[in-house]
DNA sequence: AATAATAATTAGACTAGTCTAAAAATATAT
DNA sequence: ATATATTTTTAGACTAGTCTAATTATTATT
């Protein structure tokens, strides 16, 4: 129905969306985030427009429609189901997984989806944390995630996810041996830059604050 | 690396090469397999030609390269792994899956088809009973098939695959109780039409001559 | 060998998606 | 409020792939 190329642009408007919360998402934001030209951009929402796929205005950024919605929720959760298929079936590490599923999430069918969520033992979390909307785009999200970077000294938590999921992140995480479900405790906060020194297991890291800001933790009830 | 089209293409010239034997794959039959037009296939080809993936010359047809060759059969493994997931993982019957490996087929990545092959226990057949090139492209097909209109009266065979593999014949199989496996023995030729009476268990069935050229048996050891 | 039929190619146009360069609108700073 | 900077849009061109209509080769028929 949709190509991927639309489908790539309804995906990440939905992302920009939600971390904005407010307003329409910018035509440069769009650019950035799908590593094109502010131009095509234009070209493209006036397209998607037409498909009653986004509400735009000329100067005033987009946002998706209820039927672009839907669309983009589909997508990524055939995203997701096929990322928890890679790691969990096929042994990859979830740092190796992304351009697969970026490819995977395309094919149509949705009796595939069903099938493999099935297959898959209905799973509510992806490999790095996200919740998988269900077969009729319900995402039950029950877990209250926060950046690391939020956290203050002798606070910790459980990795439950990631902002970034770039392959540098993901490298970096598997060298500090954090992955889904590791706990951390924060012994220091540095004011001066908001870097921190944070416990893992036996080992003690110091990491910046951009990386504590791409991490994300569900705090320890206690 | 090579777009979809192109590995259709590829795959397509591939197909025809397999059937025809001699010469060069012509524009016309190649236009007709993949439903377009000649004029856009003559186009193509010079595009392919450029990119050394067949010998091309005006008016005289195309062949693969060696180069185009090991990019159709990768193509072709990735189909049939992808094939025989559906079926044996997803529980899809074998005339479901044809359109999603069509699109699962063009998933990059070396690493994801040698693995999905691992997670399959390296099958030697798909589900329709073709052969599935190993990683190396090679293709190991010990079975002797031959279609069930060179059976004559009172000699049985099992089913090992088909030459029509569109949707209408393979429900036909599914009404007929036939899949891969299954044991069947021509009762009569009729020598008018050559249309067969053939028993499937307990059942008997007549079948047309077009019937029975497109089905691949493996003939009995007795 | 000339003609008819068929097959293949070219020329030119179209769509989806992209780009560069320039223009127009909006936001920011003084 | 005016000038400056930034963002967004437009205009026009490009690529991959396709199409129709017309033309040129090849093959078959008499």
């Amino acid at each position: 129905m949709a190509s991927e190329t639309v489908e790539n642009y309804l995906k990440c408007i939905y992302a920009i969306e939600k971390h904005q919360a407010d307003g329409g998402v910018s035509t440069n934001a769009i650019a950035e985030h799908l590593q094109t030209k502010a131009s095509s951009v234009t070209d493209m929402l006036k397209k998607l427009k037409q498909r009653d796929l986004v509400d735009y205005k000329k100067y005033n950024g987009a946002n998706l429609t209820a039927k672009g919605r839907n669309k983009a929720i589909e997508i990524i959760r055939k995203h997701r189901l096929w990322e928890v298929f890679l790691v969990e079936k096929l042994n990859f590490k979830w740092d190796e997984v992304h351009d697969m599923a970026e490819q995977l999430e395309h094919v149509e069918g949705q009796e595939l989806s069903d099938r493999l969520d099935a297959f898959l033992g209905y799973p509510r979390f992806d490999p790095h944390g996200d919740p998988i909307p269900d077969a009729e785009g319900k995402i039950r999200d029950d877990r209250k995630k926060q950046a690391l970077s939020t956290l203050s000294q002798n606070h910790s938590g459980v990795v439950v996810g990631v902002l970034d999921s770039s392959a540098p992140f993901l490298k970096y995480l598997d060298h500090l041996e954090l992955k889904l479900g590791t706990e951390l405790l924060v012994l220091e906060v540095i004011d001066f830059d908001k870097s921190m020194k944070i416990q893992i297991g036996q080992a003690i890291h110091n990491v910046s604050n951009q990386f504590a800001k791409n991490l994300l933790i569900r705090k320890e009830i206690n």
